[in-house]
DNA sequence: GATTAAGCACACCAACTTGTGTACTTAACG
DNA sequence: CGTTAAGTACACAAGTTGGTGTGCTTAATC
């Protein structure tokens, strides 16, 4: 009984090694920090081999990157795919943390890693800009004046209170939707606002 | 040649030890992180032994956390001993970010730590809170209406900047004083402004 | 049944970390 | 002078890290 896809070439077998890894470090990366979490023991939870792991990324640097890779902007926090929304909703659904993650990942891999060079660090400059476009784009469908200036600052607001919410100990994406939403209305000219 | 450093050959004795490991740390920690700086490597930038650093300081946790408390909320960056601006210019003076610190040094500390018990982690809460009672205490000079609001929002804007900057690599903290104009001047009833 | 890819268990390495122990040297001071 | 506080140099412990080498096992396909 294969359990599962057999590719033209590739045979997936016991039960996806690479995706029970990268699961792992979602967990661990997320609770430990990338540095305090080392590849024993991110084996051990993945219940791989590190052998199995090393055939599957070179290096740990590189399932880091895969790991953020993970993290789609695409599907945010559920805020740029749902139609049910006016754009205004929208714009503020974007402050609805799923908290779930407790700092942006991204935040907290360009700290740890502290090397603008690491292909996680660009990554996370390309995801953040890839936020930031979304969040134009929905400024724009919401009518505001200055879309690209709107978006910006709300990508501003979503790290600081990711960022503010980890040094506190404390939600404070509240903070940040109260200053969007005065953002926004000042950026919506009055006629298309609903 | 009485109490001051001077010796035969490079032996700055006397007074200067605990000074020179802190600024050593201050130095390090900021440009290359505090996981990634070994006690090897600062006491050699200290000129210290490492035997006498661990005389000054019991282990590297303490040392770190007393990094941080040499950074003082009341001198943040020139904000609040300034009688020469009004209030609302000092309130917008927190956003002209000194450039030697390119990411805020307790959000590095509570990322790179990561764990909330770490006395520096702590430090870096009242730090966070202190700053915002300072802010809050502007804002209510600045004739705000809610100042606590303003202040708690201020300073979200800081680390949003701060933490931006760090990952974008880019100076992120024009776009949080603008930000800031706006919520002082919508935060100030008219008959208040100057 | 043979082949083959994927994985496992486990030992092992080299580098690096924080932190100590020890014996020696210097400067200040009464 | 002698005492003492401060510091040095250096070896070393004990732990952790990322990463390999090797031989063996499984399961699906040929």
């Amino acid at each position: 009984m294969t359990e599962f896809d057999k590719g033209p070439q590739g045979l997936r077998r016991g039960r996806g090694a690479r995706e029970r890894i990268i699961g792992a470090s979602q967990q661990l990366f997320r609770d430990q920090g990338i540095n305090r979490t080392g590849m024993d023991q991110l084996c051990a939870a993945a219940q791989v081999s590190k052998r199995t792991a090393y055939q599957h990324f070179a290096n740990k640097d590189e399932l880091v990157a895969e790991y953020l890779r993970r993290f789609d902007p695409d599907v945010m926090p559920g805020v740029f795919d749902r139609p049910d929304l006016t754009p205004r909703e929208r714009l503020l659904a974007a402050f609805e943390m799923p908290e779930t993650t407790p700092l942006c990942p991204y935040i907290a891999a360009s700290v740890e890693l502290h090397d603008p060079q690491h292909p996680a660090s660009e990554y996370a400059r390309e995801y953040k800009t890839a936020i930031a476009a979304r969040l134009t784009q929905a400024a724009r469908e919401a009518g505001a004046t200055d879309p690209e200036q709107l978006g910006e600052q709300l990508a501003l607001l979503i790290d600081g209170a990711s960022a503010r919410t980890r040094v506190l100990n404390r939600d404070s994406f509240p903070t940040a939707a109260a200053i969007a939403a005065v953002l926004i209305d000042n950026a919506i000219p009055a006629p298309a606002q609903r």
